[in-house]
DNA sequence: CGCATACCCGGACGGACGTACGGACAACGA
DNA sequence: TCGTTGTCCGTACGTCCGTCCGGGTATGCG
């Protein structure tokens, strides 16, 4: 009984509420899920550029850039990034590469994640409708 | 002129949606704010604690980790985590001490983000395989 | 009064992430 | 054809984040 910092004790305080948690509580790997999609929109660059494509439905690299106030090598890793995962898809024409949300985009990501957070921590008030 | 890498052509392609998107695109205040909570809610740990807590309405720091099965050093660290930024809130009866949702914790971002996205990621399976 | 439990804290380590830079390619204009 | 423009790629570096491990405090029990 000396490492068994890592094991939490076995005598659960509360078993009812810990076996409930249990079966209602996500896998491991929705959860990984839900984590690597919210780890995707939470760099302040992908998320304004979602932003900026839901707004623009779309853009080139370069005016990209442009709206965002960016240089071209951070649009251009977001970018990389969010192709990468799908979110993204792009089109080419003549040296000109433009971008826009893919067609499969998950909606309740953009309306119910990113312009409901946005509202929500700008004005804190809970009377807010919907 | 060499280091002109970081700034983008001064001629936009389509100046049209440039301005549209400059103007109705979130301020870097207001897109930070949203990826710092974002971030928060983007640690596997992190996420399940609420989760749970959701599901459980109040747990100790052993039953959550029993719960969640990690060991109780992540916990501990989450619960630090989600506790500075105010998500969680701590009621202590004796040596125990009970874990809660804030009573301010924002429902958008448990209803519409987290259990949306665990349904959304898992349903529509959008398998990004080969 | 002494020991075990439940939790917290602070420092050190390793890994992942985003950025900066050089180079490369295709396409357009002259 | 030649130089320029728009975009992509790979690499090296600095930084932040989460985990591990020591110790610390307070409570409860015998």
């Amino acid at each position: 009984m000396s490492d068994d910092r890592g094991q939490p004790h076995q005598h659960p305080v509360d078993p009812e509420r810990v076996a409930r948690a249990r079966e209602r509580l996500p896998s491991r790997d929705d959860a990984a899920s839900v984590s690597s999609v919210l780890t995707l929109i939470s760099d302040p660059t992908r998320s304004r550029v979602l932003y900026a494509l839901d707004v623009a439905e779309e853009l080139c690299v370069g005016d990209l850039a442009l709206a965002l106030e960016v240089n071209e090598d951070a649009v251009g890793y977001a970018l990389r990034v969010l192709r990468t995962a799908g979110l993204v898809a792009n089109r080419r024409e003549g040296r000109v590469v433009y971008y826009r949300l893919a067609p499969d985009f998950p909606e309740p990501l953009l309306d119910s994640c990113l312009w409901r957070l946005v509202a929500l921590t700008r004005s804190p008030s809970p009377d807010d409708g919907p």
